[in-house]
DNA sequence: ACCTGAACACCGTTCAAGT
DNA sequence: ACCTGAACACCGTTCAAGT
């Protein structure tokens, strides 16, 4: 982890590069989309760790400084990614219509969450601050309201419902790629990994106890062949998620409707 | 983000130190626990970034290769931090009792969680991948599903309603964290951002035009200030999911009770 | 047996210099 | 106007050497 002297970044110059982003081409071919795409490409083969300044640079074929002032710093560029990949999400999609059931249209938002998750993994590693203030995510933002629009909602509850349900996404997305990469580098598999942890483990929990935990961890060991099923988790918690919201939706109908 | 060289780390070795740690005390005082305790505290105070094995080796006065017989290597140093400030969850609470109200228990747990994450920010920034197989993880899971034990769910079920929590909780914790980092780094408040950021984004904005979305920003503004509220998302979202276990456990009771 | 220090192959960003 | 290269202050981990 070494300190790379990243600095905070400066929001009017973001806004500028993700609305108006420079369409002149100079001598090097360099814009700022082609730097994003360029970017974007890196991430999904080889991970957030590889996205460094240098690569990038090193795959567009100029030396690093060049980027700079295209993208004025790293943490810029990762705004720019994230809301390029962001206006994709639901691009290649027909959303289920307005008119239908409501569980329908989140079922079709955490899906293509997920889509999204599983096409860019590098995603799940970037930390969410403030909202990235571009056409991408504002346009994903009200798609993904729209659907729980007239609901009976107020706005604030459909703000948070939209996150719960993005929430629970990201998080089984995070942990089933984290699960895929450490089998990617450990290069033992879940079965090889369990028989060397096993022997050891056995032995030394042996005076302590734990009931419950080992009869799950039993259980889904023979249902899954894993320690952990976060895709599962996910679904499940979604529909009861959507069996709450169709409670709360239909205790208000009785009152207002 | 440098290359860093990390090994993917020992699962045998992991657990001996997990579970039979020496105690032992060398010249220098070097224990796995004292190093695991100053990593902690590091990370308490200054974050994951500056948790580095050569930060810890200064605070605790020895050169940065010193640490290694002790801890094996950097990811394994995580894993012991990791289970060790799980031990420590549900330690200073009195649990609800068992015969009581599960809706009780279940905020009983998120709330610890959510405690935890704020106490040890540096929780939310590593990723889990496979579970860490020591005492206190194996305890703090011990404890969360006995409190989801004998509601009529399945094994599977009680490890995935667990899954959802914890996910709701962690997630909530993860953006209301980074939040406050970038709050601190930027010296910006959240008002000036949004002046810097305002004018410009509504000139950037005159072409497209997103309703529901800004009526909603508006509302959340209004009610709270803040573009996003994830710890309000995560009440709302516990709730939710609580109203929906909660139907599923009831249209199994008339079943089965 | 335990600890140290140099070396390796990296980072993001600055600044002054080149074309 | 646009691009380059050296420099700065860092990383985790190896290996051989010291006490």
């Amino acid at each position: 982890m070494a300190k790379r002297a990243e600095r905070p970044g400066d929001p009017a110059k973001l806004i500028g590069l993700l609305w108006r982003p420079t369409e002149a081409v100079s001598r090097s071919g360099l814009t700022p989309k082609v730097i994003t795409r360029a970017a974007i490409a890196l991430a999904d083969q080889e991970g957030i760790d590889a996205l460094t300044i240098r690569r990038v640079a090193g795959d567009l074929g100029v030396s690093t400084m060049a980027l700079y002032p295209y993208i004025a710093g790293r943490s810029e560029l990762l705004e720019l990614m994230l809301d390029a990949v962001a206006a994709e999400v639901y691009a290649h999609t027909t959303p289920p219509a307005q008119a239908g059931q409501w569980r329908t249209r989140i079922e079709h938002i955490a899906q293509a969450n997920w889509d999204h998750h599983m096409a860019h993994p590098w995603t799940v590693d970037i930390a969410a601050g403030r909202p990235v203030p571009g056409p991408g995510v504002s346009g994903k933002y009200e798609t993904e309201l729209s659907a729980l629009d007239g609901l009976g909602l107020s706005d604030i509850e459909m703000d948070q419902t939209l996150t719960a349900i993005l929430g629970l996404v990201s998080n089984a997305a995070r942990e089933t790629i984290s699960l895929r990469r450490i089998r990617q580098e450990s290069s033992l598999t879940d079965t090889q990994w369990w028989e060397s942890v096993g022997p050891s483990l056995g032995k030394a929990m042996a005076g302590a106890s734990y009931p419950v935990a080992r009869r799950v961890a039993a259980s889904l060991g023979e249902a899954t062949g894993l320690a952990t099923d976060p895709e599962g988790a996910f679904r499940f918690g979604l529909g009861m998620l959507m069996d709450g919201l169709g409670t709360l939706i239909g205790a208000r109908g009785r009152h207002t409707l």
